[in-house]
RNA sequence: GACCUCUUCGUCUAGCGGUUAGGACAUCGCCCUUUCACGGCGAGUGCACGGGUUCGAUUCCCGUAGAGGUCGCCA
């Protein structure tokens, strides 16, 4: 298979769909195993929907999940334009080439139709086998609209041919299609290229994903922060398999495997619980920086869509992400950020290095990176309140009270702060309440974060600091075991 | 409705005539642990159904059912 060239032909709709984005995945792919050529070729002969936001989505998408091309608007190449709308010329050309061989008619309103041989095409897909449709019954197809414009089958033809495209990968929705287009292709004097459907993407009940369901939108993943490698490899692992145990991998080793013999027949159905863990596992292979970089982004964008019906954008947060990320609060963050200062010894006075101490402690606990939201303003909120089922947890225990206290007491003596010493204030009270360590952690963290569960307690603490920490303990210590 | 494609745990998948049907996500349990996690170990749940072919079918063939797709002067 010499000179391979593959193409991804979206039209701008808007958003980047993400079944479309695996179409132009698998193409990539399987350009790039075979030392092909990957064209992007934007389909937007329908002028209504054709805006330059709309080809952005696209570009912008590709590029998210680490898609480059070779021949396509923004780079050109020896077969251009890449814009269907400025190729009309060739369409022109193309369609006075099947009207001289008498292949087409005009009807009343001027549309033009193309004069079918209604046989049977036989399609030979690389994926479903061979395929049979018969067109014998079908009406002949629209080529060219009344007004001038042309209809998708004859341009994707035509592109195809002049682009010398030697295999379409596309969904499977487009398998009845490939008919028509090869009855142009042979009209056109041209080979069909060869053919590879693969199969489509579902949602989770097995409905078609459309643009109102979360997650099928490319930019659903960029504003929630996902790593697109982690993005990329789910979508591979949705119709392809390594044909082995392997999932976290590398597009080296992806590329390297793909062919048609891994590719599936069946369509799959889009598991947003095991794409998130997908991301988890690229995140716990980010750096403390990596993740840094892509969580600030978040916060600092997040923090700007204010919606008081998710806690995640709520005032409280706003103000928190304003004090930790230096952002200018608006009138209402501002009134809030008063009162968290007020509140908090640490946040009145917060340290250059606090937002990197509390990314690097969430980073162990998220898949993704708005999972950060919650553990900030449980954690580092004083005032949020008492997780009902951690406060039963801890007034079940006897002289919950007590120890508490003597805890407090034994911070409040230590000279320095850092976990060393947190773990020496634990041990400390531990001895003198002939208690083991461990008995004190959960009441501790009950009542330093309200919660039952979060961050690593130690380090939570001596990122807290001293005044911080007693201050919780101390007013939430009794409020927990009255 | 017609036509096309598909059918292994809830989901993604391995399996290409003989396997205790493997892995992953999710769920549950245990262990590890100074807390929370991570991690480790383990459990349960699956070959859609009915016929063939065969010494033997998850695997091959034919039906049935189910799911998805397509039937545009959308792409």
């Amino acid at each position: 298979m010499t000179n391979v060239r593959v193409r991804f032909a979206p039209s701008p709709t808007g958003y980047l769909h993400v079944g479309g984005a695996r179409t132009a995945l698998f193409n990539w792919l399987y350009a790039r195993r075979n030392g092909g050529v990957f064209v992007l070729r934007v389909e937007d002969t329908d002028a209504a929907r054709n805006t330059p936001e709309a080809v952005a989505a696209i570009y912008s998408g590709l590029k998210w999940l680490g898609l480059d091309w070779d021949e396509g608007p923004d780079c050109g190449g020896p077969h251009g334009p890449y814009l269907q709308s400025e190729r009309q010329h060739l369409y022109d050309a193309a369609l006075a080439k099947l009207e001289a061989k008498g292949l087409t008619y005009v009807e009343e309103n001027g549309a033009v139709r193309f004069r079918s041989p209604r046989e049977t095409v036989v399609l030979p897909d690389r994926i479903c086998g061979e395929v049979k449709i018969d067109r014998s019954k079908e009406p002949d197809m629209t080529i060219r609209r009344p007004d001038g414009s042309y209809i998708f089958h004859f341009v994707n033809v035509v592109d195809d041919i002049d682009m010398r495209i030697t295999h379409v990968i596309r969904g499977e929705d487009h398998i009845f299609n490939t008919g028509k287009h090869i009855e142009l292709f042979r009209a056109l004097d041209a080979e069909p290229p060869e053919y590879a459907h693969i199969p489509l993407i579902l949602n989770d009940d097995g409905s078609k994903m459309s643009k109102r369901d979360q997650g099928a939108a490319v930019g659903y993943y960029v504003d929630n922060g996902f790593v697109p490698a982690a993005v990329r490899n789910y979508l591979c692992l949705l119709g392809w398999s390594p044909k082995d145990d392997r999932e976290v991998m590398a597009l080296e080793e992806i590329q390297a495997l793909f062919d048609w013999e891994h590719l599936n027949h069946s369509n799959a159905r889009f598991d947003m619980e095991k794409c998130r863990w997908m991301n988890g596992e690229y995140v716990k292979a980010q750096s403390a920086e990596e993740f840094a970089r892509d969580a600030e982004a978040w916060l600092r964008g997040s923090a700007s869509a204010v919606d008081e019906e998710d806690p995640r954008h709520g005032v409280s947060f706003r103000a928190l992400v304003r004090l930790l990320t230096g952002g200018e609060p608006s009138e209402d963050e501002a009134t809030e950020v008063l009162r968290l200062k007020s509140a908090s010894p640490l946040l009145a006075n917060p340290g250059s290095g606090l937002l990197a101490g509390v990314l690097g402690l969430i980073k162990p606990k998220v898949r993704v990176v708005p999972e950060i939201a919650e553990h900030l303003v449980m954690q580092f909120d004083p005032r949020s309140p008492v997780a009902m089922d951690a406060q039963a947890k801890v007034m079940g225990q006897a002289d919950a009270g007590s120890r508490l206290a003597c805890l407090a007491g034994h911070f409040e003596a230590m000279v320095h702060w850092n976990a060393d010493h947190v773990q020496e204030g634990v041990a400390g009270a531990a001895k003198e309440l002939g208690v083991k360590v461990g008995a004190l952690m959960f009441p501790l963290r009950v009542a330093v974060t309200g919660q039952g569960h979060g961050v690593d307690l130690v380090p939570l603490l001596a990122l807290l600091g001293k005044e911080e920490t007693v201050q919780r303990l101390r007013h939430r210590g009794p409020l927990l075991t009255a």
